[in-house]
RNA sequence: GCCGAAGUGGUGGAACUGGUAUACACAGCAGACUCAAAAUCUGCCGGGGUUCACUCCCCAUGUGGGUUCGACUCCCACCUUCGGCACCA
């Protein structure tokens, strides 16, 4: 067969047709005796179009699946749609499409440019979250979780974006603004909304991050931990003088309370609402919407006084109550101590107004400068003077008990998960509110509850369904009375929180998933994705996980036991984006360099959890590349019958090759930098090409073999190609993984490094496991290293076996 | 401010447990092939100096110290960039 040119077109089209055409090619066995591995990638929001960042994440994915098929795994590779959300409603009501068709149509475009680029999905456990089958158990698990008390309703102030016309999760707020529109200040709005009460599991969340070690990046674990936020402290009752009601505050510091010169609350507190009248009240109403408003960085501290005075309950004494605008009614309990003489924000507060600060700690050794907020050693604290910080931190919780006002206490910065929706594109949540009956869920032979058709998109306010009365109006299921559905839908995070079971059991009527699918699956042993995802998803992800398995449902604690986050796509020198107008389509690319090159370049131009820089031109190297390996291989399927005994340029070439599939396979298994693996693969066929003439038969055989399989998991349709070329059985990707000969791989003897006080000054070819006193001697008679010594003395003489001397000498 | 990651040629990057710094590519330069170009193949390619030349020497991994026979790698201090959190009591 002569040599035939590199032609991705004709070849790629080729093959993902075949692959289409086979439903069962990617997918994993049933019954299989091989061991599974489940690899996942995050499922995307149907945008329409996929672009070289989506592909960097699949790519690194299907190298994975690919070559742990190879290496005999049953394989999972599912991919599915986070169908519903915001955008499809947008773009439902500029185009007057339904959100459904628009959804549809872009899934199929997207599924067509992964097709293209040859991902191997088992298309047969697709799922999408906007279909009634899918958001029925979205259903199920709320009113699961409400009768386990873990869905509650309740009036709050809530992050509210006026470009979306809904309410945002605090995990959607991203520097006071929303998430969508990063440059909309998030309004606080006194809403009744639904709530999942993560909560319950701030702690289980917060101590098994320790079982994700080494599987998570580290970043990503410390993210989720500076995020639940965990604080260990005490809260203490200060007593509103002539009134006798308690105001509870949460302090770290308890040691420091002889030191709390005032009470500050939140304008919130319920207490302000009760006590705070006439112009003080419309100063507090002020500071709320400054509030709500308030945007990035630090903003000048305000306050109030009250009049009020509170006990300290430790010292007896009266001290004046505040209202602070930098006190949170979210966090703790909404109202501080303030101790100006230990912290920064309160030493600032109470200097503005004139609040006395009294030292309370005093350094165990050096001056004392205020604020001073690290530990140390009481003093002015009664009888705890004198104690160390944190024994007097102890006691002083304890006696609070013992006396009645105060325990240690923890408090999260996690909060719970509001998940109430004003729009249309989500899962209804199944709930109906009867006058007599109160809140009643929807019972099971209801579900689901279907989200209506024809409901009227305007993208303002209130939710579209509340204005669908066939929608609206049902009888209560308790008593049967006339009632109201409940409108709202829900976050499209509880989507995605559990669809990666779905793929288990993706067409299940009667639960969400068989328990024992997800028994022989879970959990995910590679899941790969966007570190942007590090709080959002992967919290309520951990959270449902642990959730489902105290429904029963399932047995493993966590999601996934590996996380990859990939970097970023730059262009140009930024990240993609519409504005910036420097995306590049999987089409684009696909038509101008190939799918096999666009891969083979996003793996190669950098590691993979590294932000990739994209250029066309070091995509056309990978193009060059994979040219050149296929011309070599094409043109040498003729040779494979010619006869001649093996020389010295076969020992070169098959020592280069099993060296590469041994770099190649330690790559796949450890730290995963593509990019010297593709580099080993580029050195061996440098090497191929240099020796090509002199190779005998047997050599060029395992050599044409060898270098298709090594190839197939990052180039999979040259490959299959070379593969069919070469006359042998497919898919290549089934076919075993190359092993590697540790006899064959050896160099013929060690290049001994000679230095002379640490600097390079010769070397010498040694056989292997000479003694440490003969390469001593071996060096000290190499006429270059004498040279270098000269009249000097040796003073010493390091010796690594096999590798270098170092000889070290004084003038 | 706190937490995390990273700083190596013109560029992307390599050096995995302290042991040949700059693998592999991109860009550039030169040569071969060609009437010519493209494609392809081959070679050169950190800076400075030295030699007719083979060669050889010095400097360089953000900065300054340290440990070591030996440091991109370990330790201390600092600078810069990126990411996350940010009045969390």
């Amino acid at each position: 067969m002569p040599e035939r040119t590199y032609s991705h077109q004709e070849l790629e089209a080729k093959w993902s047709a075949r692959w289409a055409a086979d439903p069962t090619i990617f997918a994993a066995e049933p019954n299989s005796s091989k061991p599974k591995y489940y690899v996942l990638e995050m499922l995307p929001y149907p945008s329409g179009t996929l672009h070289i960042g989506h592909i960097r994440n699949y790519t690194i994915g299907d190298a994975l699946a690919r070559f742990k098929w190879m290496r005999g795994f049953n394989v999972l590779h599912p991919m599915g749609w986070d169908a519903f959300g915001l955008p499809a409603e947008n773009a439902a009501i500029k185009n007057n499409r339904h959100p459904h068709e628009w959804t549809n149509y872009n899934i199929a475009e997207m599924k067509r440019q992964h097709r293209r680029m040859g991902f191997s999905y088992d298309w047969s456990r697709e799922i999408s979250t906007c279909e009634p089958e899918y958001y029925k158990w979205n259903q199920w698990f709320f009113t699961r979780m409400w009768d386990k008390g873990l869905v509650y309703r309740k009036q709050a102030l809530l992050n509210w974006c006026s470009e979306c016309a809904t309410v945002l999760a605090n995990e959607q707020v991203v520097n006071g603004c929303c998430w969508r529109h990063e440059t909309i200040p998030v309004e606080q709005k006194e809403l009744t909304q639904w709530f999942i009460k993560i909560t319950a599991y701030a702690d289980e969340l917060l101590q098994e991050i320790g079982n994700l070690e080494g599987g998570w990046p580290d970043r990503v674990l410390a993210m989720q931990r500076n995020w639940i936020g965990r604080s260990e402290g005490a809260e203490v009752d200060f007593t509103v003088a002539g009134s006798g009601e308690n105001i509870r505050v949460f302090t770290t510091r308890v040691d420091t309370i002889f030191g709390a010169t005032c009470v500050i609350l939140a304008p919130e507190h319920d207490l302000v609402k009760q006590y705070v009248t006439g112009d003080n009240a419309v100063a507090v109403k002020a500071m709320i919407d400054a509030r709500a408003t308030q945007g990035l960085g630090e903003v000048e501290k305000v306050g109030i006084d009250t009049g009020l005075r509170a006990i300290n309950p430790f010292s007896g004494e009266p001290v004046p109550v505040w209202v602070g605008n930098f006190v949170l009614s979210g966090y703790g309990t909404g109202a501080i101590m303030a101790v100006p003489a230990h912290d920064e924000r309160d030493f600032e507060f109470c200097s503005k107004y004139e609040i006395p600060i009294v030292p309370v700690v005093r350094p165990a050794e050096g001056e004392l400068t205020l604020p001073f907020t690290e530990y140390g050693i009481s003093q002015n604290s009664g009888q705890w003077s004198g104690l160390a910080t944190a024994d007097a931190r102890a006691q002083m919780a304890a006696h609070a008990k013992a006396n009645g006002f105060g325990e240690t206490a923890i408090t999260f910065r996690i909060k719970d998960w509001g998940i109430s929706r004003q729009r249309y594109w989500g899962t209804p949540i199944p709930m109906i509110h009867c006058a007599t009956c109160g809140v009643v869920p929807v019972p099971d032979k209801d579900l689901p509850v279907i989200l209506p058709k024809d409901a009227q998109l305007t993208g303002k306010g209130e939710s579209p369904l509340a204005r669908t009365p066939a929608f609206v109006n049902v009888d209560c299921p308790k008593c049967g009375a006339p009632s109201r559905r409940e409108t709202d839908t829900m976050d499209t995070f509880v989507d995605s929180s559990w669809y990666f079971y779905r793929y288990c059991d993706n067409h299940n009527s009667e639960a969400p998933f068989s328990s024992e699918a997800i028994k022989y699956w879970f959990p995910i042993d590679q899941y790969i994705g966007g570190v942007e995802h590090a709080i959002l998803h992967l919290i309520y992800s951990r959270f449902w996980t642990k959730m489902m398995r105290d429904l029963g449902l399932i047995s493993n604690d966590e999601p996934a036991t590996r996380l990859f986050t990939q970097g970023m796509v730059i262009k140009d020198g930024s990240k993609m984006s519409k504005n910036k107008g420097n995306v590049i389509s999987a089409d684009t690319m696909i038509d101008e360099f190939g799918a096999d090159t666009g891969r083979l370049f996003e793996l190669f131009a950098a590691p993979p959890e590294r932000d990739l820089d994209w250029t066309d031109a070091g995509a056309e190297g990978a193009a060059r590349f994979l040219g050149r390996v296929f011309r070599f291989v094409t043109r040498n399927i003729d040779r494979l019958n010619e006869t001649g005994e093996p020389g010295e340029a076969d020992r070169k070439v098959l020592r280069k090759l099993h060296q590469t599939i041994r770099k190649i396979t330690e790559d796949f298994e450890s730290r995963w930098h593509f990019n010297t693996s593709i580099a080993a693969f580029m050195e061996l066929v440098n090497e191929l090409y240099t020796h090509e003439a002199a190779l005998a038969p047997a050599t060029r055989r395992e050599v044409l073999e060898k270098i298709v399989l090594l190839l197939a998991p990052f180039a999979p349709f040259i490959c299959e190609e070379m593969w069919e070329e070469m006359g042998r059985p497919g898919p290549v990707f089934k076919q075993p993984w190359p092993s590697f000969d540790e006899a064959l791989l050896q160099e013929d003897g060690a290049d001994i490094v000679l230095q002379v006080n640490g600097k390079v000054r010769s070397r010498l070819l040694a056989p292997f496991g000479t003694s440490k006193g003969d390469l001593e001697k071996l060096a000290l008679s190499d006429p270059k290293v004498q040279s270098m010594i000269g009249t000097a003395t040796v003073v010493k003489v390091v010796v690594v076996p096999d590798r270098l001397v170092n000889i070290v000498v004084k003038a």
